[in-house]
DNA sequence: GCCTACGGGAGTGACTTTCC
DNA sequence: GGAAAGTCACTCCCGTAGGC
């Protein structure tokens, strides 16, 4: 049986929408059932939601949209709310919410996507639910998917969203389908806003996609068939194809598509080539663009919904990237191993960079840049102790000192060399400091330059 | 006007992680 | 191993806002 996830303090606020520092109050009052593990507090979001139910108490009651425009209504904050959050530019193309917001040569390279939403909510109002996703809604006179009542939207960047209601069996239901383009310039905290909602109105989705882009060229289409035809693909799917794109009109080839499973089944992977795709669409694309686009349905899209709703940005690529590897892996075996070794082969080097290079493109982002000034606060403050008791000591002394420091300029990394002055030539700095002679102490090192 | 509830800021302490 | 940085929980004070 697999344990329940727990939710701290941050996670249970975010769901809620209240700050901190109300869930701690809450919990501390006892309104609210707490399980501490060592000093953290955790938290069971349908006991927490339980609880506030037999409270009978609204305090927590962050039906997303139930504030009024300038402050707090119905029980939630009584606080006037912040400012509204920067948003963040759209994404080039239409691709669908692209996230991290910062564009930097490591989030351009890796870029993860939601692509198409599908959800049902059991009961609420169809203005309530055209509040939360945006946009400008038209009815539809036909009605949609057996609802008896439709309407349309049609993005800035294109794309369709619909709303269907009334349907006999349950006339209060609404069923929302939003497809990709719609969803261009989407915020995570938006997805997560309706993932929320979504989940508190009691509904489910139906289905979710995402996308994982390479930019960086680790592999391309053709070559991951190939691992697939070699044998090297770990998965639960039983078939896959390979299409080449035409463009009937133009005749211009729009890229290779390998598809995996089947499109009726709940877990649906297509790779292919954005590049090529694009520029048929007379985009122009610089470098390679390999998109990993994962359809889920029923059940995994519910799973993943859930995901979104408690995971902040940060943990959800992760963990998407965690789900598509129990779809589909890359590992060194063949199709006659043994079954039990080919789950434990190693991974293929390929598979292993790209999506290690996908979990960590948004860790890589929040880095902060450290600065020389950084580094000297740092060494003043922590290392001259230990370096003046060095350079005192019989068992050390100032000579000892500089040669490990010679020494430790041959194991400096990029990051170090990240450090130098712009200008600085690299070469002439590794020569100058192997020009320092220990035998010459400090003085030397700093007055001598390289002959 | 008072009470109550909320959230922000500043600060503290215990503990863990990271870096060298 | 030492120190800094980060995490987590917590307290106190204050301003804001709704209900009575």
């Amino acid at each position: 049986m697999r344990m329940k996830a727990l939710l701290n303090v941050k996670e249970l606020a975010s769901v809620l929408g209240v700050s901190v520092k109300s869930v701690q109050r809450a919990y501390r009052r006892r309104e609210i059932p707490v399980h501490w593990l060592c000093r953290m507090a955790l938290f069971d979001l349908d006991e927490v939601r339980r609880a506030m139910a037999l409270n009978g108490s609204r305090r927590f009651d962050t039906s997303v949209g139930s504030h009024d425009k300038d402050g707090a209504a119905g029980g939630a904050s009584r606080r006037r709310q912040p400012a509204a959050r920067r948003v963040p530019k759209p994404p080039d193309g239409k691709t669908g919410a692209q996230f991290p917001e910062e564009d930097t040569e490591e989030t351009m390279s890796w870029t993860c996507s939601l692509g198409w939403l599908r959800f049902t909510v059991p009961n609420a109002s169809v203005e309530e639910t055209m509040r939360l996703v945006g946009g400008d809604w038209v009815p539809d006179e036909k009605g949609f998917l057996g609802y008896g009542r439709g309407w349309m939207c049609r993005g800035s960047a294109g794309g369709l969203g619909r709303i269907g209601s009334g349907a006999k069996r349950a006339p209060l239901e609404v069923h929302v389908d939003l497809s990709q383009e719609l969803l261009s310039g989407w915020t995570y905290d938006q997805f997560q806003a309706v993932a929320q909602w979504v989940f508190m109105k009691q509904g489910h989705f139906g289905r979710i996609d995402v996308a994982l882009d390479d930019r960086s060229g680790v592999i391309d289409v053709e070559a991951v068939y190939d691992a697939v035809v070699a044998g090297q693909c770990v998965s639960h799917f039983r078939k896959s194809q390979l299409i080449e794109g035409l463009d009937v009109g133009s005749g211009e080839e729009t890229g290779t598509t390998l598809c995996m499973g089947s499109r009726q089944s709940d877990t649906y992977l297509r790779i292919y080539d954005k590049a090529a795709q694009q520029q048929s669409k007379g985009i122009v694309v610089e470098g390679p663009w390999v998109r990993w686009e994962m359809e889920w349905k029923d059940e995994r899209a519910q799973a993943v919904g859930l995901a979104l709703s408690v995971l902040d940005q940060d943990r959800f690529q992760p963990y998407i990237v965690g789900v598509f590897r129990t779809a589909v892996d890359f590992r060194d075996c063949t199709r006659e191993d043994d079954p039990k070794d080919r789950y434990h082969a190693p991974l293929l080097a390929w598979w292993k960079v790209l999506t290690e290079g996908m979990q960590r493109a948004k860790l890589d982002v929040v880095k902060a840049v450290k600065k020389i000034e950084d580094v000297k606060q740092w060494a003043a403050k922590s290392l001259a102790p230990m370096l003046g008791l060095l350079c005192v000591h019989p068992e050390a002394g100032e000579r000892w000192l500089v040669s490990t420091i010679i020494e430790g300029v041959e194991r400096w990394r990029p990051k170090h060399y990240a450090f130098l002055a712009s200008g600085q030539d690299v070469q002439q700095v590794l020569k100058k400091v192997r020009w320092w002679k220990p035998t010459d102490g400090f003085a030397a090192g700093c007055a001598s330059t390289a002959p």
